[in-house]
DNA sequence: ACCCAGGCGCATG
DNA sequence: CATGCGCATGGG
């Protein structure tokens, strides 16, 4: 079982290859002299229960409209950040809460995520938890993706994944699967290639749950991926 | 026309 | 604790 999570991981890179998530437009933050991280912070909140390819649009016309500051976000009219970010879905509710998050991280931390992303890890896991609209999944897609922080993110697709795999010694619970990953990872990965594996990893698992094989029959003959559970079950 | 997406908060039993 | 519902858009 302890090589399993590592066979599994080495399989769906082979097969899937780099999911290159989060992508962010370096030169287009240093240009704007802005913050890359807290557009993934705001990537994170559009893209709860929404298309990725949504979120994309609702980011580019923040971009065009440079809203991807602190500051701006302070200034910014709610009713045109509703028609920016209307494209991601749930606008109402996200536009509120995007522009709340800006004005705490503002107070708290005078903008300055690096200030904020230096305390320690469950430290701004709890803080984030405590934000309206960002629950455990965003809480630590923000830790992971924008702070660089060691933990695992658990996602409707890596619980579904769980149950079809030979896991069968978590349970359901978000904290037992994350456990159970990182646990299962500390084990046979050198300490430097946590943070990319983890978030490599999560990447992986959703490329696979939209996998066609995945979504349709229990398993197929010919990918490695079925291959391997197959061996396993 | 339906179903779903890189969830979350709140109201019930 | 766990289930159900509203939130809203765009693509298959």
């Amino acid at each position: 079982m302890a090589t399993f999570v590592k066979d599994l991981y080495e399989i769906l890179f082979n097969t899937f290859g780099n999911q290159y998530w989060w992508p962010v437009d370096t030169h287009y933050h240093l240009k704007q002299k802005s913050d890359p991280r807290f557009e993934i912070i705001i990537g994170a909140i559009l893209t709860q229960n929404t298309a990725w390819t949504n979120v994309e649009k609702a980011l580019e016309n923040l971009k065009k409209n440079r809203a991807f500051t602190i500051p701006a976000l302070l200034c910014i009219q709610e009713k045109t950040l509703r028609t920016l970010i209307q494209p991601s879905g749930f606008f109402n509710q996200k536009a509120q809460r995007l522009m709340f998050i800006a004005s705490y991280l503002q107070k708290q931390y005078n903008g300055d995520l690096q200030e904020f992303f230096s305390q320690d890890t469950s430290d701004i896991h709890q803080e984030l938890l405590s934000l309206q609209g960002i629950g455990p999944e965003t809480a630590d897609s923000i830790l992971l993706y924008a702070g660089n922080h060691p933990v695992f993110v658990v996602d409707a697709y890596t619980k579904r994944i769980c149950r079809r795999l030979p896991l069968s010694t978590t349970s359901d619970s978000y904290d037992d699967i994350q456990h159970f990953f990182e646990h299962e990872l500390s084990s046979c990965i050198p300490e430097k290639e946590r943070i990319p594996t983890y978030k490599e990893y999560h990447a992986l698992l959703v490329r696979l749950a939209k996998q066609n094989c995945w979504k349709k029959k229990p398993s197929c003959d010919d990918c490695p991926l079925c291959t391997l559970c197959e061996k396993l079950l």
